[in-house]
DNA sequence: ATGGTCGTTGGACGA
């Protein structure tokens, strides 16, 4: 059985001792984590390394910042940090291969607002990402595509669809983008298993968010057709949003029967 | 009870 995991941490230092707890409870083969928010020199290695994790990691001063820690025996290989033809200072991209596993972490723009630079910025990223993912897709038979895409693709990932239409994380034209990555031949893990609304992997901070379930669905485990065909579980795991000091995102975990 | 928090940083920005 394979195990993966995407987390949200919204800063590593600060929830590091969180995703040491979590991961030992729950055990993922391959995390992929995104805000990290921690300079690759003070990324904290031996900690996790103590905990039988080996990491790569892709970070920056102060915004975005992404890592993948791996229980697996093979070693990650063919680590991508950029897409390609795409300069960007901002670290939200990180590829590794696990022997025939391609596993692609992004955090995905968040695009501030509709129509502002910062969205025309996650629109265009999204566009960069979907050319890139259709030539790994040929490459690789197994790939994992799995992140905060800052997108709840339908009015059942939003717990107020009325109030939220429109607005950034759910505006035609980021759920268009994010179709155009099902159509690759994606598969959003979760939905294979759960129809109903009221799902969510991020509630705001404000306004007591979490406790009334005033969340939203955009963090998510996509997989190609031959992960789809043996994926027997995708949950998010609420718990860790309940805690002292949480992030603001949940984890959400998926397992395939390889 | 109709509700404005975090994290990084050292004032304001991003989410």
């Amino acid at each position: 059985m394979l195990r993966v995991a995407t987390w949200n941490v919204n800063s590593l230092k600060v929830r590091l001792q969180q995703v040491l707890e979590w991961s030992a409870t729950n055990k993922p083969d391959l995390l992929a984590l995104q805000e990290t928010k921690t300079m690759d020199e003070n990324f904290p290695l031996a900690e996790l390394e103590a905990a039988g994790y080996q990491a790569v990691f892709s970070g920056q001063k102060t915004y975005n910042g992404v890592a993948i820690l791996s229980r697996l025996e093979s070693r990650p290989s063919h680590i991508e940090t950029d897409l390609p033809f795409f300069q960007d200072p901002q670290r939200r991209v990180l590829a590794a291969s696990f022997g025939g596993l391609r596993f692609v972490n992004v955090y995905v723009p968040n695009g501030s607002d509709v129509g502002s630079e910062k969205f025309a910025y996650k629109l265009g990223w999204l566009e960069k990402l979907h050319d890139w993912l259709k030539k790994e897709l040929l490459r690789y038979e197994k790939l994992v595509l799995l992140g905060d895409f800052n997108i709840a693709p339908e009015d059942r990932d939003v717990y107020d669809a009325e109030a939220w239409q429109g607005s950034v994380l759910v505006s035609p034209s980021e759920r268009n983008a994010f179709r155009e990555l099902q159509k690759l031949g994606l598969y959003d893990c979760f939905r294979l298993f759960e129809d109903k609304p009221g799902n969510f992997s991020w509630w705001d901070y404000r306004a007591a968010a979490f406790r009334r379930n005033h969340g939203l669905r955009i963090d998510h485990i996509l997989v190609s057709q031959a992960l789809r065909d043996v994926c027997v579980s995708c949950r998010i795991d609420k718990q860790p949003r309940g805690l002292e000091r949480p992030s603001d995102h949940a984890p959400v975990m998926a397992e395939f029967a390889i």
